[in-house]
DNA sequence: TGTACATCAGTGAACGCGCGTTCACTGATGTAC
DNA sequence: TGTACATCAGTGAACGCGCGTTCACTGATGTAC
């Protein structure tokens, strides 16, 4: 915000626009969700008329792809992160790559949407499908590790697997307010653990 | 549609404007997305003015929630079906509500996403809540059979919940055309099946 | 070091659009007698 | 069985709104000489 402040006080020219429109994007995406969002609010709140964005991004869908990106990158970043705080390739660090993909979506409900919708539009979808392999390979080595198997095989690729499947869907039922339904009292760091453990083959 | 046509020869008064609205509604959801989807196309395709559906529905919203409400209605009773085509309480009976819930998900995507979006509006969060219960029960019984429980007890919730989030998983990833991220071609009816035996105990 | 000028990154006004919803209305239907 | 009338379920025109994007523009910046 203050970092705003000297970009207008600069005048006629931000320092950098294109950062600070994504930064208000992707406040006003998880305040409203990405359909709440619009392209003018964003220039509202970054202080520009509604023209500025369109030397940074050829369309509101680049803006949002761009936060896609970002938002993936994040993930793996996380993952890796907290994963490295466990013993490489057990259960802990695996299980622990999962809390950080839950806590996330749960940090960054509509970011976290935005990643994986399916955004019908532009060769985007590829480049985005190569972030988002980047990040699921993070996992992957894990699991190799895990096995003992020296490379991602296709006994890695096997196991990985449901263990995405399992946190993806715990975020998203999470994120949807949908815990409640089991009419019992989720603990997702313990569902997250036990989901791991069952999936795993036991320990080689 | 020849349904559709009689109506409107008939005139004035359809037979069954609400429920041709939601047939409508649900099209269009389904070819372009809950988003996409805007009440003046559902008069439209269902040939009446803009301002008829208010007769029926109190709101756009209404209307969405009346979609979501039937959606969750039918998954219920599709998992029942495909369950009881296999011996009651077995993998085989709750794996088959798993390729139930996926296989609607993929058949209809965006109702799916609707059934399960967050939907901030009204007290009909509460009602659509009570029907997804009803419908998650069909798996708590089935799952209860499995493990000899008599009754939907804390062991059978513990046991149904990592179930639920795996197809939820799946679903999402599926509808999301994720699965090619996986870098090996995923067979979803098998991938129930082993996540199903994998996540139940032995059995007892 | 100073000046001329090309380039860049903004402005602000305007556009056409489709939306959800409301309004006063009217034609059709069903019911009481 | 026929008629009067209340109710119901539509019409069609209009509303105000905010959106994404384009336009001709202008002020600031950086560079060559």
């Amino acid at each position: 915000m203050a970092k705003t402040e000297i970009h207008k006080k600069a005048g006629y020219h931000h320092g950098d626009l294109r950062g600070e429109l994504i930064a208000a994007a992707r406040q006003l995406i998880e305040e409203h969700g990405p359909d709440g969002f619009s392209m003018s609010d964003a220039c509202r709140l970054a202080g520009v008329s509604t023209a500025a964005p369109y030397r940074h991004f050829s369309s509101k869908q680049d803006l949002l792809s761009e936060i896609a990106k970002d938002g993936l990158n994040r993930l793996g970043i996380d993952m890796e992160a907290r994963a490295s705080k466990q013993a490489r390739g057990t259960v802990q660090s695996i299980a622990a790559m999962g809390r950080a993909y839950v806590a996330f979506a749960r940090r960054e409900p509509h970011t976290f949407r935005l990643m994986f919708s399916t955004m019908s539009h532009h060769d985007r979808i590829d480049e985005l499908k190569q972030i988002g392999r980047g990040s699921y390979s993070v996992l992957l080595r894990e699991v190799a590790d895990y096995l003992g198997e020296p490379d991602i095989n296709e006994t890695v690729l096997r196991t990985s697997f449901p263990l995405w499947t399992q946190v993806h869907g715990l975020s998203f039922l999470a994120i949807d307010g949908k815990l409640d339904v089991t009419e019992f009292p989720v603990d997702i760091e313990d569902s997250i653990l036990i989901a791991t453990e069952r999936l795993l083959p036991p320990v080689p």
